[in-house]
DNA sequence: TCCGTTATGTTATACTATAACAATTGACGA
DNA sequence: TCGTCAATTGTTATAGTATAACATAACGGA
């Protein structure tokens, strides 16, 4: 999967379109702008770049898809590069690792703290991101009857979105 | 992480033996032996040394640790033998796929449908399947609730298990 | 300014997974 | 028995994901 085919195809980009998106782009990247400021954090044009990558839709992309995206914008383009600003995304916060996907997702709720779960569509690739707090209090609670000590958690569901369910009956 | 390594060392064998795990691999071995006389399902060598392989203790294996076993029993040790052994038996609830360590575990409760979830010790490796019906309830709820069908979930917790705790306060 | 820390650049390599096609085996009916 | 079909295994090649290790640059504070 190229990043060209999730940028410019349509599959995600013009179906299910149901919000101003370049309103939300703007929302993330001004959260992400004051986040860093509060923290002291350096934005740097690189993890500028890679956020934006990420925002580009609501699908999980790729490290070699961000890659491809870096090396448009100028920068050289091996791997670290990448992992690195994805993982800096990550931590802080602003980015998801979905596993399911090897992939990686821009945060719907950046800068507070929740449990995340994904909804996957196998058909058109956007991921819902959603609270799981249910699902990891049940969880807590199961680790802590073994005497697990829990730290995180992968919350993934997979299958088919409304929109494409309407699509292809 | 080679397959020597995890079949020698005692990290995961030795430590945490809280049951005869002797008896836990005939009863799975049998297990398999009946449900694949009863599907007409053939359990060849090659498919039996693989859950062999998953059995020998409860962490996950990634396919290459498989592979590695497979050339010590005699096999071609060429990737698709082990994957395609690996997908049949997740195909028939055999084994699961752990997406957080991209790996693979035998099944606690093979034969039985079941909402999996995994608790996974970063210390010794070790992986203990629990039932997550509460958690996919949820998630099912969820998913009602804005049309999304779903058809799989992937639900991981990661952090550090009693007996590790005990031992490494 | 110097120093230490953080971020970026670069090379190389390790790990995970699948495509595509060939050869073999085994069940089953003609 | 033989032929045939389907499933399994063997083989080669390649795609996709990720990190180690070290070099250089940028930057802020002492």
């Amino acid at each position: 999967m190229s990043m060209t085919k999730i940028l410019d195809n349509s599959d995600a980009m013009d179906k299910h379109h149901h919000h101003d998106h370049t309103e939300c782009i703007e929302l993330s990247e001004a959260t992400l702008e004051l986040y860093c400021a509060e923290h002291k954090l350096k934005l740097t044009p690189l993890r500028r770049t890679v956020f934006s990558a990420l925002l580009a839709d609501h699908t999980a992309k790729g490290a070699y898809d961000i890659l491809d995206r870096l090396r448009d914008a100028g920068f050289s383009a091996q791997p670290p590069l990448a992992y690195r600003a994805l993982d800096f995304l990550v931590e802080h916060g602003f980015a998801h690792r979905i596993e399911k996907l090897n992939a990686y997702l821009a945060c719907g709720h950046p800068g507070r703290l929740h449990n995340p779960a994904f909804f996957i569509c196998q058909h058109c690739k956007l991921v819902q991101e959603a609270a799981a707090d249910k699902p990891v209090s049940s969880l807590r609670e199961e680790a802590d009857s073994t005497g697990f000590r829990l730290t995180s958690t992968v919350i993934e569901a997979i299958g088919e979105c409304a929109d494409c369910q309407r699509a292809a009956p």
